[in-house]
DNA sequence: GTCTATATGTTGATAGAC
DNA sequence: GTCTATCAACATATAGAC
């Protein structure tokens, strides 16, 4: 081990962290195990032992940032105003928006990059999008929308639409305007 | 030449085209040279004659989509009334649902690749998006609506929003429906 | 568990005969 | 202008010493 009894080697989270960020900045197909190995400092033949493929990596990935949306959507469950859940979300997707103009929304691109490349792994980047979808879905049912539906695709494909722009455009103002009509939208509900 | 006095090959046309339908249905990067050079049926090493690099080849491929897209543009432009230029906009992308929902939007999906592979091809790419955006807001302006920058955007990132969440479902009713609601919003208007 | 060296395959691009 | 053969670079993945 090299850490002593017990000391656990933080060199798979690691890896899982790089991964994240490369797979972000610059796609899956154009971030090499090579470039992962060294932003997390791991030698290039060690990453194996943590991952068989880069497909494993890559799946962790999706695994983990699944976790952590999940995590955030359970504390927010516990707001009593479905509106404001809303905002929530809303006002962490603004929170992204430098990162967004610059390298797209993390899971719309995500799922739009894998879907051509590696149909298996996508398919769980494309089961996140399907959750938020329904996530988003559920707190419009709450307010009692008979269109919740709608307003759940609406919302979704409103968050997916201005990421896709403000980073084809290369302008977060994109996503503030955006976000600001839908935070007016969701408030005057 | 090989076709007699006069007579141009279309080996540059019809890898133009298998280009286009190539990169949008496996993406740039996973579609190489030789898939281009066998569904166009031409030799791998003749390819080059027409195109130095395979950027060169992406970005005769955004240039013909552009050149599609405004002449279309220039049609509906004949229209007088604002509200049935975006109708038929809508429809246009109504009509390509199947293809959406198993590849993406070609001009959304397109950029979002691109940027992150190829920056300096990606301004062309972004450069459509821009002018689909202007476009579609002009319409706006011409109504006399006040928000017409607004609405633009809005609707612009409702187009690519759905065809990102269709395809991620992997279903074109998700693009039936949302453009079903934004033609019922455009005809109030 | 860790790491160096390397096998193996694919790709974009070129050389050069025709 | 056309096409075959091939180079050079790079990527994923593995072998095997430590």
């Amino acid at each position: 081990m090299g850490f002593g009894m017990g000391r656990v080697s933080d060199k798979r989270e690691r890896l899982i962290e790089s991964a994240t960020k490369l797979f972000h900045q610059a796609g899956f197909k154009d971030t090499s195990i090579a470039d992962i190995a060294e932003d997390s400092g791991v030698p290039l033949g060690n990453v194996y032992y943590y991952f068989k493929t880069k497909e494993d990596l890559v799946a962790a990935v999706i695994e983990q940032r699944t976790e952590n949306i999940k995590e955030e959507a359970r504390r927010w469950d516990k707001i009593p105003d479905p509106r404001q859940r809303l905002i929530k979300l809303l006002d962490l997707q603004l929170s992204m928006k430098n990162s967004i103009a610059k390298y797209g929304c993390p899971i719309g691109s995500m799922c739009q990059e894998l879907d051509k490349e590696r149909p298996p792994v996508a398919r769980e980047a494309d089961g996140l999008m399907d959750w938020v979808l329904k996530w988003i879905t559920r707190q419009f049912e709450e307010m009692r929308q008979k269109q919740a539906d709608q307003y759940g695709l609406q919302l979704t494909a409103a968050l997916q639409g201005c990421g896709v722009v403000a980073n084809a455009l290369k302008d977060p103002k994109i996503v503030e305007r955006e976000i600001g009509r839908l935070k007016t939208w969701i408030k005057e509900m």
